[in-house]
DNA sequence: CTTGATTCCATTGACGCCCATAAAATCCCA
DNA sequence: TGGGATTTTATGGGCGTCAATGGAATCAAG
């Protein structure tokens, strides 16, 4: 699966092209669809996202979790899924931001791409620096919560 | 499976005729059927869509979970079954909204397609605005319920 | 012939695709 | 190891194509 390590903040230009930072083209590539899918976060004003495979899951999950005509299932759906664009590749790599996701992550000619594992977010650059002041802290403790490991055999 | 994601406001026409947005077309493409179902939302004057094997898989459920003379089968499959339409794409990819589906939604001269997973919506544009103003707060305690995902590299 | 529906054509504006440039990273070999 | 060459990446811009939309033409029926 995807694995989004590392960040990068990139130039958006007058067209709202963003190159997506080349690791993460590499994360995706492979997939059916040759580009990523963004979202808005559910807490905060940033971008979340990730490849088509990760969405399907994640659709999947919310029909599994919830029956179909679900209170929640209906919530989750309209602020995620309804909220999602699929951003296809151009033939450099690069997407092209919705006007409306730039504006509700504060984006204008810079994004900031943080790779948080199986999925990663967009930040208008200053607003990430602040976030990320105010996560370090926090860190500690909630790793202080994983479960160890599994014995590490082969397979 | 069929995965619509996003959210496109279209045009209606005077003859009532809708573009169906070019990402659900594609979603769409590959059925038997060259066009989309369309029917009433049990929950608010608004309408839900998918393709035609989306509707045989609901038609099988309501048949599976409830009894063959069960009142509440009879209940929704009157709902649902009895009041959809099925909507074949003209040359241009556009459909021709049935009057009463119309007045229904309260959908005049636009049509806003939101995309949530298996289905879509469609709605009169300031009632999804509403609609999704009501449902984002509501997301992130939904969301908190749904089950981690599987560690990866299964299957 | 009139009315309503369905297919076909025309316009326009956005977006995908291609090329060009420049900078940076990588590779290769002496 | 260093320095030059090659490849990859990031970014800007131009142009062709397709999607969206409106309207005309064709067809079906009463």
């Amino acid at each position: 699966m995807a694995l989004f390590l590392s960040t990068f903040t990139m130039k958006v230009d007058k067209k709202g092209r963003v190159s997506v930072p080349a690791p993460f083209r590499a994360a995706v590539d492979g997939g059916s669809f040759k580009g990523v899918v963004v979202y808005r976060a559910l807490k905060g004003h940033f971008l979340e996202g990730a490849d088509l495979a990760y969405l399907e899951d994640l659709s999947q999950k919310i029909y599994s979790d919830f029956g179909p005509f679900d209170d929640d299932q209906m919530a989750v759906a309209t602020a995620i899924l309804a909220g999602a664009s699929q951003l296809p590749f151009d033939g450099d790599g690069r997407v092209l931001l919705p006007p409306d996701l730039k504006e509700f992550a504060g984006i204008e000619d810079q994004a900031t791409f943080a790779g948080i594992g199986h999925k990663f977010q967009v930040w208008n650059p200053a607003a990430f620096e602040a976030h990320k002041a105010a996560q370090l802290p926090l860190a500690p403790k909630a790793a202080a919560k994983l479960t160890p490991f599994p014995p590490r055999g082969q397979s």
